[in-house]
DNA sequence: CGTATCATTGAAGCATTTCAACTATTGTGG
DNA sequence: CCACAATAGTTGAAATGCTTCAATGATACG
């Protein structure tokens, strides 16, 4: 059997759970990943890596936004996860990556070889407890995203995913949105004018409110969760 | 932080990947860990424990069908995995199930007291390796059922569904299928009704035969990936 | 300034859902 | 062991709502 010491993309996590900032308390196991760790930098829709590459390396996202995806023989596309800064990519994968990962805007990343990695976590418990924490924290939000994608409506998508997003972002009212309508489309499972028609009504109903090119205001995050909930 | 160790549902693992085989090659760690499980039956229908609960044990089905799953407030189910004899079921969770579980058909399974495994895999490698790699082919399962939910026609749907229980299958050719067509629709993300007109165009194709309830004869597994693929 | 990409809006088509009725099966109690 | 009740499967018809197709408008980029 292959080695399998998976580090994870790191996904979105479910609305009214913090992902990233539990994250930092460990940060000291983490930084000493860094060690081993090289930066690296990627431009706008360039791939860091394709579904089928040995994966020899894995990610964290410093700075941008990737998303991880798959591209399908019919020419359609699955969009797995957004990785945002903090975020781990890569290699639960056996021995080569089961998806790809690609920059949603220039992005920058440290990159750490992975039989470093599982070196370091073989060693160290809290780094390896800390890794499998990651991986267990992804397959939640895949559950999750399956629940979304089975049986919430597309308002309930989109508005799911506004939530989600907001529980992420710094600031929970101002969303930034780097990634076009077809990415999140990809996400949800939904074409890109339903996204669109959506995202109208919920701007139309004064939920929210586009303030800029990728940037959104929730107005009414009260609503918004609501439309979100069938979960 | 809470433990995280994370044992977890085997879920169906994606098509032409054997799940069930290659761990019988590491089946001396798992029968380790035996030494501190006990055996435990539930009866059809019966919950072996619900979404909320304090996850102080994990499990590992010895017979039957269980499947993980959850109610939404509207009423409607989620069907998160169908797990077989042979796949773990239990906590991925942090301290609570994020998942219920509930018998398909009259099943036996071995409980293992979660503080235990813990302990076990903390002092034994190669457990933990074995562990982790569960968590990872779960992962592994999500995405691909992300995949199938976001991106795949019905029929495509219920076509990789019998394809998954083929390859999972002793014989490849001789399906059980024990869950219910409500079952199915909720891990499919369709309605019985979709689920059962499906099923018996198929059936009309001679792709299957229906040799008895719950019984299923796989006549073309060529057209039946065919039709899977759109992955 | 022009081009390519992305967002937006409209209208039509179609597939699945929904609703409903009926049949078959299972299981239970008399 | 039969009969009835409850659950599950099957089939049909209508409706809804998303997709598809098409065209326009906006924006970023060379």
């Amino acid at each position: 059997m292959s080695d399998a010491l998976g580090v994870v993309s790191a996904a979105l996590s479910q609305p009214h759970r913090v992902a990233s900032l539990d994250l930092a308390m460990d940060g000291d196991a983490l930084t000493a990943l860094d060690r081993i760790g090289r930066i690296v930098s990627i431009a706008r829709d360039q791939a860091l890596f394709l579904e089928g590459d040995r994966a020899k390396y894995c990610f964290k996202v410093v700075a941008g936004t990737v998303r991880s995806c798959r591209r399908l023989f019919d020419g359609s596309r699955y969009v797995a996860n957004f990785n945002r800064p903090g975020d781990f990519i890569g290699l639960n994968a056996d021995e080569v990556h089961r998806l790809s990962a690609e920059a949603v805007t220039d992005a920058t990343l440290m990159r750490y070889p992975r039989a470093g990695v599982e070196q370091m976590a073989a060693a160290q418990p809290r780094l390896r407890r800390l890794l499998l924490e990651l991986v267990c924290r992804n397959l939640a939000a895949a559950q999750q995203q399956t629940l979304l994608l089975g049986q919430k409506s597309p308002v309930e998508r989109v508005a799911s995913f506004l939530v989600m997003m907001s529980a992420r972002s710094n600031d929970p009212e101002h969303l930034s949105l780097p990634m076009t309508s077809a990415d999140i489309g990809d996400y949800l499972g939904l074409t890109v004018e339903t996204v669109n028609r959506i995202i109208g009504q919920l701007r139309a109903q004064q939920i929210i409110q586009v303030s800029g090119p990728a940037e959104v205001l929730v107005k009414d995050i009260i609503t918004l969760e609501n439309l979100a909930e069938a979960a």
